[in-house]
DNA sequence: GAGCACTGC
């Protein structure tokens, strides 16, 4: 069977012939560029072709890979960042550090004649790098932009940029506009990854011969993300995670410490992007009942796609349009606007690149913050080819592996080949296929190396895919969309894209939410198509048919539109946007949603009646927890309750991913329920977690082990570990840690009823109860729910349940399970109700 | 007796 299929692959390097049923209809320059709407692809071709001579003419290009052409440092997730903080990226290639120390290393190196960095000068040898890197920062597509950038916001408080990949924008916008006149704080430039945050912050205080923020008083650059905070007095520009500016923009409403904020990738366009622009529009616009700043706040906005129009109009009226039609469509705004404005500089279709920044007036008002300047900023990019199926296909696997050996033996070495796929069962699908296939081959073909990308897969496994290829060896690299945005994985000149992503959606009327296996939008395949023209010239091959990129929708839905939106209404609600139904939003969700995140809150009492937060609302929104874990933690400081401790160690490992190890086989799990019975808990899930935490923190030998011996994720519980600390800090700043919790003051059957009965207060709505045929049924909206086999309770029957996740995948099941009595239940939502 | 894309405070 195996040998007659191989036969199929020519050896003579042929491509494949109709016989194996693989025929590509060839993407054509010509054909493409008179279609409408599919511009934008038509567009990238062709200046793809323009570029590609300089791009390969360029010295040096190859030096800067350990950032990719916008100096950024790609995020490859170091998961232990906190530990190590100085770690430089894993797949900077050794020749592109800095010779001979590290920025870290040198100041103990100081000669005593050298000016200290306290001093307020840095270094000799930072001052060298700066000057070194100079030449290349001036051969950036986005260097001739500074002037007109700076002219733009001396104007205007609001600048949109449109910065296409390699355009140099994340690095150098805050440095053109450090030395401006009104810029005498610092600036805010956000990011939606930590190590993106991190590796531009070393990289912008290399390019200002700066030390990084928490080196040296005088340092100018700095970042700030969860658990690492490196900045420092004289941070001038401080790079920081979305969330991180969130919980910012709630302690200080005005950001009296910033001139600007610059918010950047906002096409990813994450729930924490929104508020931050939803935030950055009302303070900007004066609308929101902050103490007003001396200064205006300037506001830089950064996207890769060009969807300047919906952001203008944003900034611009976007409220009022916005409230009006009730939702924004993209069609409708795109069209509004280029009825009522000139056109806004150059479009991504030119390729010469004059003066792009021209202000147009929204309406005329005597504000100047209604105007708002646009710039668009060309990228650096090789051309890719796009190869289409002739015919759908159901079956991606079959198809990505012909496709696979197809390349394999068509194209010269070097050149990897990246495979998109769904998730870790179809990645190990192929790994396995591509593995017997390969092994059929002649010896005088260069072999295959199939290696596996996704983000469970544990860390020394997914830094396979940044060693060198081996002599006469192809890597083929089989991801999830990690490899779209958050991983560039070097040395790729094939993408192969099965059009497939597996999408979150959470279900209003039942309160759960699903994951499922769906089309991904025109820009995530343009997306997965660049990442094979970063190094070289390149060919994407789409498994799907043009029509089925034509039929693709234009772009992915905004995780806004698809979540669970009580986080993101107390966060809201916190900084005192009260109206949540008249929020600015990019893209307002359905008034349903709304409303049952409101009601969801009022239930949690982090709302008052009146629909205005409460005290405990406002604690719960300080915290770094989704609003249900809030409140259970301030129920625990209740003093009634007075098991605070305990409910911060349960918490802190329902924060993380999975603390148990999933095992493969039979035997393994067997042997793993042996070695953990003594931590399970007949009462359930929470219990057993806060067992499992307590006897990792009782354990002073050496945890690792201990983790090892209990099949228990190392990794995990040092994370358990972080967020713990984290949670006590923040309790003690609430005051929440006042209560006299003594750990033997109460019968530890006590104890456990008061943390079962806190999880109960914050997971009410998540409660079922056993009904008569041994279903559950749950309480608020009577629907069937499973225990699922991952539970400690998983085939056993008691009267009702509280469960902390719910989650359809064929079925509902709920997961994190505890046994509780059916009255504790009952009297908590006569309660509230 | 099931199955889990990806971020982040």
């Amino acid at each position: 069977m195996l040998k007659q299929k191989q036969q199929q692959y020519p050896e003579d390097g042929q491509p494949l012939s109709a016989s194996t049923g693989v025929q590509f209809a060839e993407f054509t320059k010509g054909k493409k560029r008179k279609r409408k709407g599919a511009e934008l692809e038509t567009v990238t071709l062709e200046k793809d072709n323009g570029r590609a001579g300089k791009g390969s003419q360029r010295k040096g290009a190859g030096k800067l890979m350990r950032f990719n052409e916008e100096g950024k440092a790609e995020g490859y997730p170091i998961k232990d960042q906190e530990k190590a903080p100085v770690q430089p990226i894993a797949h900077r290639k050794p020749e592109s550090r800095p010779k001979g120390h590290t920025i870290e290393s040198q100041p103990r190196r100081q000669q005593p004649g050298n000016p200290k960095p306290s001093q307020g000068n840095p270094p000799t040898h930072l001052l060298k790098r700066r000057d070194a890197l100079l030449p290349t920062r001036k051969s950036l597509p986005i260097w001739p932009h500074a002037e007109p950038i700076r002219a733009a916001l001396r104007k205007n408080n609001v600048l949109v940029l449109t910065g296409e990949t390699g355009s140099g924008k994340s690095t150098q916008v805050p440095q053109f506009l450090l030395s401006e006149p009104w810029c005498t704080k610092t600036i805010a430039i956000t990011q939606p990854r930590r190590v993106a945050a991190i590796s531009l912050a070393r990289r912008v205080a290399e390019e200002m011969g700066s030390l990084m923020g928490n080196q040296s008083p005088a340092a100018k650059v700095g970042y700030s993300v969860r658990f690492d905070n490196a900045t420092g007095p004289g941070t001038r520009v401080k790079f920081l995670t979305e969330g991180m500016l969130l919980q910012e923009m709630l302690r200080d409403p005005e950001m009296s410490q910033y001139s600007a904020v610059v918010v950047d990738e906002v096409h990813e366009r994450s729930v924490n992007v929104d508020l931050i622009l939803g935030f950055l529009k009302n303070l900007v616009a004066g609308i929101e009942k902050v103490k007003k700043r001396k200064t205006p706040l300037k506001v830089v906005v950064m996207s890769a796609t060009a969807d300047v129009e919906a952001l203008v109009q944003f900034f611009g009226d976007g409220v009022k349009t916005s409230i009006e039609n009730g939702k924004i469509e993209a069609g409708d705004s795109e069209s509004k606007i280029s009825n009522s404005h000139v056109s806004i500089g150059d479009k991504p279709e030119k390729r010469d690149t004059a003066k792009m920044i021209e202000n147009f007036d929204q309406k005329p008002t005597e504000d100047s913050h209604d105007q708002i300047s646009t710039c668009f900023v060309e990228g650096r990019q090789y051309p890719v080819k796009t190869i289409y199926l002739p015919q759908p296909t159901q079956d991606w696997v079959e198809s990505a592996l012909k496709i696979i050996f197809q390349i394999h033996y068509k194209e010269p070495l070097p050149g990897d080949i990246l495979v998109f796929l769904t998730g870790q069962d179809t990645i190990e699908g192929l790994e396995k296929l591509i593995n017997e296939y390969a092994q059929g081959m002649d010896s005088d073909v260069p072999k295959l190396l199939a290696l596996p990308l996704f983000a469970a897969l544990p860390q020394h496994a997914q830094q396979r895919i940044f060693t060198p290829t081996p002599h006469r060896t192809r890597k083929v690299i089989l991801a999830t969309n990690i490899a779209e945005t958050s991983v560039t994985v070097p040395g790729v000149r094939f993408v192969i894209d099965c059009g497939k992503s597996k999408i979150k959606q959470f279900r209003n009327r039942l309160g759960l939410e699903s994951l499922l296996v769906k089309p991904i939008s025109k820009s995530a395949a343009i997306q997965r198509k660049g990442r094979a023209g970063r190094e070289a010239a390149g060919q994407c091959y789409r498994l799907y048919t043009e029509k089925g990129y034509e039929i693709m929708e234009e772009r992915t839905t905004p995780e806004i539109l698809r979540c669970d939106l009580s986080h993101a209404i107390l966060t809201m609600k916190a900084r005192g946007a009260d109206d949540v139904l008249n929020f600015p939003f990019l893209d307002r969700p359905p008034r349903e949603a709304l409303e049952k995140a409101l009601l969801q809150l009022l239930h949690l009492s982090a709302l008052e009646e009146t629909g205005a937060i409460s005290e405990m609302g406002l604690k719960m929104a300080k915290l770094p927890l989704t609003p249900t874990l809030g409140r259970v933690l301030v129920e625990a400081a209740r003093p009634e309750r007075d098991c605070l401790l305990d409910v911060v160690d349960i918490i802190s490992a329902l924060s993380v991913e999975n603390i148990f190890l999933n095992l493969v086989t039979e035997e393994r799990k067997e042997e793993a329920e042996a070695a953990r019975r003594e931590l399970y808990r007949r009462e359930g899930d929470h219990m057993t977690l806060l067992v499992t935490v307590q006897r990792y923190s009782e354990e002073r030998s050496d945890r690792k082990v201990w983790c090892e011996k209990h099949f228990v994720s190392h990794r995990a519980m040092q994370n358990v570990m972080n967020i713990k600390k984290q949670l006590l800090q923040q309790c003690s700043q609430l005051k929440l840690l006042t209560s006299t919790e003594l750990p033997a003051s109460s019968s530890s059957e006590a104890k456990t009823q008061a943390g079962l009965a806190c999880i109960l207060r914050g997971f009410i709505s998540n409660t079922a109860r056993l009904m008569p045929d041994g279903s559950y049924r749950t309480l608020m909206g009577n629907q069937t729910v499973s225990i699922h086999p991952s539970s400690v309770l998983f085939g056993r029957k008691t009267e009702a349940i509280v469960f902390s996740e719910f989650v359809f995948t064929g079925k509902a099941w709920a997961r994190g399970v505890s046994a509780v009595q059916l009255d504790w239940v009952s009297e908590v939502i006569e309660a509230i109700m």
